[in-house]
DNA sequence: CCACATATGTTATGATATAACATCATAGTC
DNA sequence: GACTATGATGTTATATCATAACATATGTGG
């Protein structure tokens, strides 16, 4: 299912679908889902764009939560360790990961119109990256795909 | 020449010979390569590593040129738009390109062992992200593709 | 219950980036 | 040469993003 973002969807199903899949995953893992964490998380789930770290400090403080930046940082830096959201470096915002558990290496397609963010996952794009660094001994840890510009329901409501 | 960074090469013939082409694109485009634009490209060109932003400003500084923030992000701006030089967002940081004029979607490979930064023109990369944005109807506008990992040097030098 | 590891609270500060407005330089025009 | 529009630079202030360091608490296995 791709670009799940810019689809018509059930987003709140969505969202308490992957809310399970991160419990289990959790759990299956001996992880602690905390509640600063699974709040964060459901921020994440909830939100339709990216949310930068501020944005999340101060829903977490509207939450009641005492939350100073660490907190934040802290919280999105297990969920993205353990595969349940994504840094977008471009915009210095995070997202929920749509397809946790899979190991994979995303790609963002990220509208500047609707702010909103796409995950995909081009298993070509990885591999394609791969030969490029085998060619020249590079040993590829993370990488980072991401790419700016407008979505088709953007297009279609601009000015012709 | 894929990947200059990581090989064996004259960086000041390699530099000089850049900052050569930079000037005839100036002069061919009507764009004006002032002293502080020239001074930051010379600086990026004379860098193994990428630059941030700082960086370059107390290196600005420390030619005696009057530099507050925005002086260098400026002239960065100027160097980013015009395809002399590029941002690598996973590092906050800058690199000055390599293949002026190439209108390329960049691919850099980032080593966290020795920091530098290779600049490579991978075309099946941009034509593999391009299918997958017109399979959603996506307009890409502007691409950041940037692999971590460690270099080949950098790999022989390591423990086993 | 103790000790250890992990998570959280808190203060302070570091690092990156831009808004806003004043001043100056350059090129084209009269 | 003076006039003016445009683009470049100077400067102040502040916004935004991120982490170091250390204190405290909490859950888990011995």
């Amino acid at each position: 299912m791709p670009a799940q973002a810019f689809r018509q969807h059930d987003h709140g199903e969505c969202a308490r679908s992957l809310m399970d899949a991160a419990q289990d995953l959790c759990a299956e893992r001996g992880l602690r889902l905390t509640p600063v964490r699974e709040k964060v998380l459901e921020l994440l789930l909830k939100s339709h764009a990216p949310l930068g770290a501020y944005a999340i400090l101060s829903e977490l403080v509207d939450s009641g939560f005492r939350a100073q930046p660490p907190v934040a940082y802290r919280a999105l830096e297990f969920l993205v360790e353990n595969g349940l959201a994504h840094r977008i470096e471009k915009i210095n915002a995070f997202v929920a990961c749509n397809q946790p558990r899979d190991g994979h290496s995303p790609v963002f397609m990220i509208c500047n119109d609707c702010q909103q963010v796409a995950e995909t996952s081009a298993k070509t794009q990885s591999s394609t990256l791969e030969r490029t660094a085998r060619a020249i001994g590079f040993d590829i840890q993370h990488t980072v795909v991401e790419a700016q510009g407008v979505c088709a329901q953007c297009r279609e409501r601009m000015p012709p």
